[in-house]
DNA sequence: CCTACCGATCGGTAGG
DNA sequence: CCTACCGATCGGTAGG
């Protein structure tokens, strides 16, 4: 009876239920609990209930569980290379410029990206090969970038390492925190990543 | 017909199978399969095939297949906490204290823990509660021990920031080298913790 | 430690 | 997007 899904007495009232966009609801619910359990330890049921769906509609949205997964993993990557793409087209000296790079991640990596960038970071290696070859390429990307930025440092005298092996414990430090970042706890992304960043870089001056 | 696995014509040779140790078996099967493909996306039977046993019979040596998370994760912290101990005790100056415990954590955690570290990094937060806490009660002995370290250093002028921040990014930028680090790359466990040295010290005089 | 098995749950689908 | 369902697989157990 589809009448009574479209109540008559409420002319131009805002609709029952906002139909749009139920594929990033799924996204977003999926994230969470990727994040929360893992991908292996979330049954589609969980990202069904968590949006108010029965078990079997999101198959409507996704062709299958893999990739709710692979759409994620991209949002996560995607917007982190889209922001630093972003900082690094304000010209800034290079000392400001790797300042601003690290806060930005650090900023969506334990704020809106929380969800996201963790699926990238730890669930993404259980895509199959092809899946996982286009996010490898996303990071790469990502990684190549930030090279750019170490490079200006090193010849500015700011960093005395710009190798490969640095690019990935500077990185690494980033990620990691990931892990024990708490909301409510005393810390914030910009404090973590100003330590960082005085932690590596030659003294000012 | 148990007379079929006592071949009585070779006396004093070595048994057939070595019944010693299966547990440990199943130990490291289990932590080489978690790595690859996460607690949850392993089964019973992929570790059961891995050390030529049926379905069932892990149950014989554990009691349940979270047991066997316990166990990998433990011997994980367990080992990485002595060899931190180890380091420790031996009286050297701070500066090359320091060194000497981030090459210790690195020759672990990319060589012969390569498996049992990783769970213990990334999949002991699908253990219950009760288990849980026994892990991060160890993980915490171990900053504990690795913060008494930083604190020499920042003393000795060797380290401009001591802070928990700090502590975090340095074993963040450590652990997170399981991710990327190759065994058949060009590099090696000792160079990426001197480079991480390097970076995070005050230039030496 | 194996054989034989169980109840529960899972990802996914047909049809509407 | 729901209902109703399926085949496959999972962790675990009884009995030997």
């Amino acid at each position: 009876m589809e009448v009574l899904n479209k109540p008559d007495s409420l002319s131009a009232a805002a609709p029952v239920a906002p139909d749009v966009n139920r594929r990033g609801d799924i996204i977003r619910a999926a994230g969470r609990l990727f994040r929360q359990k893992g991908y292996n330890g979330t049954t589609i049921r969980d990202i069904a209930d968590a949006v108010n769906m029965r078990s079997g509609s999101p198959f409507y949205h996704f062709k299958s569980k893999h990739e709710i997964l692979f759409s994620v993993t991209t949002e996560g990557i995607e917007v982190m290379l889209k922001n630093l793409e972003m900082v690094i087209a304000n010209a800034q000296p290079a000392r400001e410029c790797f300042e601003s790079c690290m806060t930005t991640h650090m900023n969506y990596l334990l704020g809106p990206g929380r969800d996201f960038a963790w699926v990238m970071l730890y669930e993404s290696r259980l895509l199959d090969p092809t899946e996982r070859a286009i996010v490898h390429r996303m990071s790469a990307r990502y990684e190549a970038v930030f090279s750019g930025v170490l490079d200006r440092l090193a010849a500015s005298g700011d960093l005395l390492d710009a190798s490969t092996i640095a690019r990935k414990l500077i990185l690494g430090a980033m990620n990691w925190s990931a892990q024990w970042y708490d909301d409510k706890g005393a810390s914030n992304p910009q404090a973590i990543a100003q330590h960082l960043c005085a932690l590596v870089l030659t003294e000012k001056n």
